[in-house]
DNA sequence: CATATCTACTGGTCTGACCACTCTAGAAAC
DNA sequence: GTTTCTAGAGTGGTCAGACCAGTAGATATG
């Protein structure tokens, strides 16, 4: 189902874009940041004209694997970028119905993270938030204040979840977040007071 | 930060276009199922080239969240298919460490959603399954019956979250389910023995 | 050695063309 | 009047070729 390389007939062109261009990070065991062959080599090497060759690039760059710069080329992606997320929430989780369950799953989400970051590292939670203050922190907002529980949790899914979520949360209204920095602290009983 | 209509002009014109979509099928109360502009006359409406479009299309076609017909037009998709998430989610998370936390992840958000089933729809859940039986639900499978849960809970985003794993889960290799059917008839107390 | 300039190459965009396909209005046959 | 057939308009799929705007490296210049 996945490494077939041969031409198929009956889909249209710029899938087997996708497809030849899979294998060939695959085959040429190209890592982030290196750089493809130009869209002309491509198109030559494919036999397709290069608008082909673009249409299936363009779908691959906003699904966030490759980058192309003006001038220089295009580049397999180091990571998923937090922008790219966002875009992709918003299409993804389009409907009415879905956005009616954005709170109530981005809560449960963060129960589950929060529940694993007391699990596996609740020292070093309380230890960084109480080392800066509850002020720092709240300044500092709601989304820096949470990624400190990610980066102990190492679960870069859940992580790429939780991202998914929170940008589409903020996407719907420019609404604060249910939770607050507050609630994060008590949850791990940090203490919530300025020290002046 | 979301909905705004005004061109940008430092970013591509493929990427103007996924916004103006956005837009369009806000403002024109579009459904699935429904007709989009041709490519044509989106051209000349965004006073850009049909190439440009085009680009624009195909990186939305390949999130699932259109469908051309070749002589007929552009269409909303009437559901995000199965296949498409599929496809979707082996390229959302690519990379190797997020593979790794595949298991521990679609465990816990099933947790979250059985927790949920068992509050909003635990009666319906357990005269459903006990209806047919262990050996029914067995040989229809571990999705159908995880499914059930899925209709109880009305929750459109967690549901597509789980689409989105379990997909995911299964692509890496045709491995089977951590949970079986078995567990899950077991959470709800529902028996598991088979009657002759 | 440092700097400026030139040149080849890259992606971004546009134009205009042709094909294959679908749908439909109107002509033709009944 | 009803059915069937057909030509044409419209749609997406693909292509070739062009020009622009950047980048990087070679070359020439001081």
């Amino acid at each position: 189902m996945s490494i077939l390389t041969k031409t198929n007939v009956n889909t249209k062109a710029y899938q087997n874009v996708l497809e030849k261009i899979k294998d060939y990070i695959q085959i040429d065991q190209l890592k982030p940041g290196d750089k493809l062959s130009s869209e002309r080599e491509m198109a030559e090497e494919l036999n397709l004209s290069r608008s082909t060759i673009r249409e299936g690039l363009r779908a691959i760059e906003l699904l966030g694997l490759i980058e192309t710069r003006r001038g220089e080329g295009t580049f397999l992606r180091p990571y998923q970028s937090y922008q790219t997320l966002s875009l992709l929430a918003g299409f993804i989780f389009q409907d009415r119905e879905t956005k009616d369950n954005v709170d109530d799953t981005l809560v449960m989400i963060e129960d589950v993270i929060i529940e694993l970051g007391r699990t596996r590292g609740e020292d070093y939670i309380q230890s960084k938030w109480s080392g800066h203050g509850y002020g720092y922190w709240k300044k500092r907002g709601y989304k820096a204040t949470f990624e400190v529980i990610l980066s102990v949790i190492d679960n870069q899914l859940l992580e790429k979840i939780w991202y998914l979520l929170y940008a589409f949360y903020l996407s719907i209204e420019d609404k604060q977040h249910i939770r607050t920095v507050k609630d994060l602290f008590q949850s791990f009983h940090v203490q919530t007071t300025i020290e002046t």
